[in-house]
DNA sequence: CCTCCAGTGTTTACACCGTCAACATATTGA
DNA sequence: TCAATATGTTGACGGTGTAAACACTGGAGG
């Protein structure tokens, strides 16, 4: 998708695209934890050693899958961006804020991976921090962009964006793990355009004096 | 803390607490997946089975320690709220939020398992599905006697407590997992303060309608 | 064409894990 | 006092991540 050669036919066809895939199914049906190295093997009918020819361990498998995820995030994002080249920095922002949350809802296993605790140390994985400061850089930067022509309050950028990114974050997660069911919420395909709302409205109205 | 007899001397002398309190402590370290039940009991110095006497398996120990952190945290924000008794019903919300954040920050392992995955399935472990509720019930409720009182708009009670927990729960997330270090954003010992600022504002403006 | 080598996959082995079954001991209540 | 029950132990089984040593394979240089 992005940076890797990809070989196409060696001894097993492409080994190592092939495992993060199946890992992803897995994923989504039993999160990191219950993945196991030996079963992923097992089911790319490969031997279990097999896999450290591609990946340095488990963690490094399991960052590939998110740094794919993060890149995907982006991409969701700037696609919606380049749908509406015409939008305001207010509007950019509710945009990016949908394109979050309907990854996040539409890729609930790369999402829990991408924020779990094993990737908590991203220095350890430069392509990992990497797209993932790539995404927060979009939000931020559209963050930057309302401040700049006045659209939003000169506060400072950081605090307005740790706002945004902390309610779709939020919103995400909660929707992930279900914890959002069972009130008279949207279904989770619609969750983007509830968002939006409350985004659009809680953006246009922040950073008012405190009191 | 709350509602275990908690008998004070049979073999070990009370292995059940001396095992959730190990247990918090390897957490704080690792995280949940890193924690092994063998490792757990040789440092309470016990077999590695005992662990069965007192718990179901290791989902158990777990569901035991999330739900003693849903007290926690629903604990801290009541004795918030009892500290300022005349406080009006925003006034209110901004005392809950504040509190959430706080706890989760200062009990990051706590947080994270409440939150995990293995904790998703709430339904299993009633205990635990009874501590979270009630914890989200004081959230909804502040929400609910702000809208009856007119401090909030008449918007739907769910919403509102959603973009609220959204952001208190995006914010302690990312916090938690050090996405917010690099940028100029308060010790996490200001976090609440900071975001007293961010929900009080919000909420103020919160739900006008859309355009 | 042959040869060699780096890239890829396998076998074997180790230490650790969660958990079950069978057994041993301690505490308590009748 | 004594049996029932709560608690802890030993041993075993199948699973795991991963290191080491070995084997194949396919392409580059002669």
């Amino acid at each position: 998708m992005s940076a890797s050669p990809e070989p196409v036919n060696y001894h097993h066809g492409n080994l190592r695209s092939a495992l993060i895939g199946s890992a992803l199914t897995a994923l989504e049906q039993d999160g990191p934890a219950a993945l196991s190295l030996r079963a992923l093997a097992r089911s790319v009918g490969v031997s279990a050693t097999a896999v450290y020819r591609h990946f340095a361990n488990k963690d490094d498998l399991l960052a590939a899958i998110a740094t794919e995820g993060f890149e995907g995030l982006s991409a969701e994002m700037s696609a919606r961006l380049a749908q509406e080249p015409d939008a305001d920095t207010l509007r950019q922002l509710v945009i990016l804020g949908e394109g979050y949350v309907n990854y996040a809802v539409a890729h609930p296993a790369h999402y829990r991976l991408m924020f779990g605790k094993r990737m908590v140390e991203r220095a350890a994985y430069p392509a990992l921090s990497k797209a993932s400061a790539h995404s927060y850089g979009m939000l931020e930067q559209a963050v930057a962009d309302a401040v700049a022509c006045g659209d939003l309050p000169a506060v400072p950028v950081p605090l307005l964006s740790t706002l945004a990114w902390s309610l779709v974050h939020g919103l995400s997660t909660l929707s992930n793990d279900n914890l959002l069911n069972d009130k008279q919420l949207p279904a989770s395909a619609e969750l983007g355009k509830t968002f939006t709302h409350m985004l659009a409205t809680a953006l246009k109205h922040l950073a008012q004096p405190a009191e």
